[in-house]
RNA sequence: GCCUCAUUAGCUCAGUUGGUUAGAGCGACGGACUGUUAAUCCGCAGGUCCCAGGUUCGAGUCCUGGAUGGGGCGCCA
């Protein structure tokens, strides 16, 4: 039987051996002291020349960051450490001893991290955002199994599009054009009328140029579809579902959300009742025609813009004074290159905040002129959910920006059932959904409104001919909720090998 | 597809109005020192200033075009 770091606390003052890499090492005469990492956690390790010997020591003093070892030693308590014990080494058998790690513990930008990435996994922020990830795959599993849900696998290769608009992958397919899955929500309803409930859990494959902190070109996506429901049904469903994967998330990585340093508080909010909005509703708050507890967006948006200003005049002011006090001169050299280290973050820092200074003014432009009728953009869903601090589901769109395949509000017509739930703190759209149209001779007009080739629908008519019900459904972006969950600035770190506009490597 | 910002040492960045031999920190390497938390201190090495044109007595700096990357819009989860 192996020993891990994370059941350290099982083996206090007993002899263990931990099979894993260097994460980092710090060196004197007499003391070394190496960060172990097994991929189950970080624990420190204490090795001593008295007792390791002169040659043994002199070996473990050479192991370069992400040597692979073998350490057999003691376990004692120590407040101070992560895991809140520490390694005293009795022996070090070295797997292999490596030189020049690439990624260094400072701080890198993107491009070179992404060109690293099968070796960015092993540093700390990505093993707890992996390990999220892993216990948000796992606990959406457990909801539906839970819920009585039968999990079905959508096909990837697919004859046609879902909804026309997006751009897809062309393959090909025995000499035939096939294009990689953009949804499986039409297998999802056949199957639906078979199971009763159904969520498929695969990849889904986008060939959108977007380049934004939102948008992979390979993501995955669960699509769950439940017969008998409407739209209060599936906004019940979304709802629970959210709160539960949040839920265990709180309970299960709460070493992986500090080490991210991610402030809770907001995540904890998702046991209270999530916004429920129309989309007549949101548009008036959106367009600051009505106050969200005594604010209008525009209020709100002058006042980030403003406080965005006030940050880098006072970032500027602390370079400035930090600067001036390096050129005056007698300071110690580790003063110098802790203030000359932070100069240099907070430059990071203001690149970030002149970015959104000059996004805010679009994004207040966009709300103020936002036309009726029209689909969110990525900015009005950021203006909108900046004004609650619980998730916000915004349902009855106007019907011609959804899909052909949503059901028409019986008593209005004008609107279909969609809802799309957007996560709080900007990150916008993370779930699009709603009650499918049931009515053949409706689908029949809308696949025509929208040019849709006929012939590839027949299978999907079928379905409304032979038992047709009401049912309901709709996809999660996993990513999307990972990045919220973690709060990340970017989708692309929350996957292992991102694929995205402009990146297939590694 | 459109808009915007950027590209200088292995990495993160300075480089003033165009002006002599392009700088710093981290990392690497050598040494000193220490229950250390990105330790600290001393020393040393390290450059096709993204590419191609142009303006100029003179270009890392200005202009034009291109490549690559960051962010935003459209589109979406």
């Amino acid at each position: 039987m192996k020993t891990y770091i994370k059941d350290l606390s099982t083996h206090k003052d007993s002899v263990v051996t931990l099979q894993g890499w260097v994460q980092n090492k710090r060196e004197s005469k007499a003391l070394i002291f190496i960060i172990l990492r097994d991929g189950s956690g970080f624990c420190q390790c204490i090795a001593d020349l008295a007792v390791l010997g002169d040659i043994k020591f002199a070996e473990a003093s050479k192991l370069g960051q992400e040597s692979s070892i073998s350490i057999t030693g003691k376990v004692v308590e120590d407040t101070r450490q992560i895991g809140g014990f520490e390694i005293h080494v009795q022996s070090i058998d070295i797997v292999q001893n490596c030189a020049d790690y690439p990624i260094a513990n400072k701080e890198h930008g993107i491009e070179f991290l992404m060109d690293q990435r099968h070796l960015w996994l092993r540093s700390k922020r990505q093993w707890a955002i992996m390990r999220v990830r892993n216990t948000v795959i796992f606990s959406i599993h457990k909801f539906f199994q839970k819920e009585g849900f039968v999990q079905m696998d959508a096909p990837i290769f697919t004859g046609n599009a879902a909804e026309g608009t997006t751009d897809l992958f062309e393959t090909d397919f025995y000499g035939q054009p096939a294009y990689l899955s953009q949804s499986g929500q039409l297998y999802g309803e056949a199957m639906a009328m078979a199971m009763g409930k159904i969520y498929t859990f695969g990849p889904t494959f986008r060939s959108e140029k977007s380049k934004t902190r939102r948008h992979l070109s390979e993501f995955w996506m669960i699509e769950p579809e439940m017969a008998f429901h409407d739209i209060y049904d599936n906004m019940d469903c979304i709802e629970d579902f959210v709160r539960y994967v949040v839920k265990e998330v709180l309970e299960n990585c709460k070493v992986e959300l500090e080490l991210l340093e991610r402030d809770t508080t907001i995540l904890e909010k998702t046991v209270e009742p999530f916004i429920r909005l129309t989309y007549d509703n949101a548009v008036a708050i959106i367009k600051g025609e009505q106050e969200v507890e005594g604010q209008t967006t525009i209020a709100v948006l002058e006042q980030d813009l403003a406080d965005t200003k006030a940050n880098i005049a006072s970032l500027k002011a602390d370079i400035a004074e930090r600067e001036e006090k390096i050129a005056a001169g007698g300071m110690k050299k580790g003063q110098v290159n802790f203030n000359l280290n932070t100069i240099d973050k907070n430059k990071n820092q203001i690149k970030q905040l002149e970015e959104d200074e000059r996004n805010i003014p679009q994004w207040l432009d966009s709300a103020k002129n936002f036309t009726y009728g029209e689909d969110f953009g990525g900015s009005d869903e950021t203006v909108l959910t900046r004004m609650f601090d619980v998730p916000v589901m915004v349902y009855d769109w106007p019907h011609e920006v959804k899909a052909f395949y949503l059901k028409r509000n019986p008593e209005n017509p004008r609107f279909a059932r969609g809802v799309d739930m957007l996560a709080p703190e900007g990150y916008g759209e993370v779930v699009g959904g709603g009650e499918r149209e049931t009515n053949e001779q409706m689908l029949i007009e809308k696949i025509n409104e929208h040019k849709l080739p006929m012939e590839v629908f027949e299978w999907y008519l079928d379905l409304r001919r032979f038992g047709s019900v009401p049912h309901a459904g709709f996809g999660l972006g996993l990513e999307r909720l990972i990045a919220w969950i973690c709060k990340l600035p970017h989708v692309r770190e929350t996957i292992p090998f991102p694929r995205m506009y402009g990146r297939l490597n590694p």
